[in-house]
DNA sequence: CGTTGTATGTACGCCAACCCACAGACCGCT
DNA sequence: AGCGGTCTGTGGGTTGGCGTACATACAACG
């Protein structure tokens, strides 16, 4: 199997005989957007290492109040509490572009873990990014704008995706960032009139990445000076 | 040495060996209302368990706007970028209540970390604890609004220092829930008003708790609830 | 005992996002 | 072609919290 095969950045990331012994332990799945991989309080049955979609963690208050706290990609993983002990997720796990990710059994996942310090050291890093993020994303969101927020997801999303196109309507926006459809609508007219992005039911573009980091608050900016240091 | 002496709880739950052993690395210190324990992007060099005073992180965006993002008392422990391989503090760690915390050098608390399993196995729930508050406060801070929210900070406050009174501005107040000193001062004028609580130049006292409950929003027990089946 | 500083209370205009309602636009299916 | 469903755009009234400014109250210290 080519290095490259292994699309999962946290799996490449690991010395070669582990990567092998857990990508055996895998099977690949395909990610369908709006799938629900854990609502809350459920109890964690598998461990997603995303290949090729994207998979945001979501806050729920109420029914229908939501916000997305994390959007992973291939550089990370879906089940982080598996990794502290607790086999319980305190969020609601939900596919937000589709693809492929690799699966695995709570139970394999946990064989693993007692198998590898490699991996355990990784995670923990990756768990520390996670910590970070998730500060970040509350500050932002109390703090900064709609127009502003909504770029940095863009932004966010496009890391994640390693695409400038994704499917995604207002009203799931709405959903992530903690607001209504219309609120959505607004400031994405708005990047719309400037040219950052291109928009047509549910089809986003990104025209102008440059202009979307200039619109954006520095809260993009300062969360991946705070991954360099410790991923890269 | 009497085990009710051992007045962190993170320590005290520890098998009486590793407990001792912890304990023999700390050095008592004194707790000062605003003392800095660390500012962003610094190295942590100790790790402190909290005793009698309680403990605030805070994520700071720009110079004046900062937001609380966890509430530390001697249930829990400063310094967790370390249990994850990470020596850099993303957030700043203040004081908020005096009192007394017990203080381990960064070097001492990495060797303990490899030393004594139940100590990571501890911390790691504790890890998962404070994702569960970070991720429900976001959702809080964005959703709910200021009456409800100083009504949780105070429930929360009291859970951490064990005591129905404590010291804190409007001021200061507003800076851990991210709003003007003048919102502060309206909204614990309700409480007040409601004989929730009552308020002195700083001195703030708890009246009724079953009152405050009422007030708050849900996610004071909302997180209660995800805590107490993996600590209890 | 008065002065100075810190803490709290009140007022006014402002604005982003809220709720609600509805209108147009586009897609796919029959 | 027409119809229903989904997605996007627009409008009007409401509101919680913001920025600013000023007024009062209490404490501590000389």
């Amino acid at each position: 199997m080519k290095r490259t095969a292994v699309a999962n950045r946290l799996l490449a990331g690991l010395p070669r005989k582990d990567c092998q012994r857990l990508l055996a332990s895998c099977e690949q799945v395909e990610l369908t957007v709006a799938d629900i991989l854990c609502e809350p309080a459920e109890r964690i049955r598998y461990v997603y290492f995303p290949v090729s979609g994207i998979i945001s963690l979501v806050s729920v208050v109420d029914d229908h109040t939501s916000l997305e706290v994390d959007l992973i990609g291939n550089e990370g993983m879906v089940g982080i509490p598996l990794i502290l002990g607790v086999n319980i997720s305190p969020l609601r796990v939900i596919v937000q572009g589709s693809g492929a990710a690799l699966r695995m059994s709570a139970a394999s996942f946990d064989r693993e873990l007692e198998l590898s310090l490699a991996l355990r050291r990784e995670l923990n890093r990756y768990i520390y990014v996670l910590l970070v993020q998730l500060a970040q994303t509350a500050a932002c969101t109390r703090f900064h704008q709609l127009d502003a927020r909504l770029a940095r997801w863009l932004l966010i999303a496009q890391d994640r995706a390693h695409s400038n196109e994704f499917h995604l309507t207002h009203e799931a926006l709405g959903r992530m960032l903690g607001v209504r459809r219309v609120g959505v609508t607004k400031a994405a007219g708005l990047l719309q009139k400037h040219k950052l992005v291109s928009y047509s039911r549910g089809d986003i573009t990104i025209l102008d990445r440059a202009g979307l980091e200039a619109v954006s608050c520095g809260c993009y900016r300062a969360v991946r000076d705070s991954y360099e240091p410790v991923i890269g």
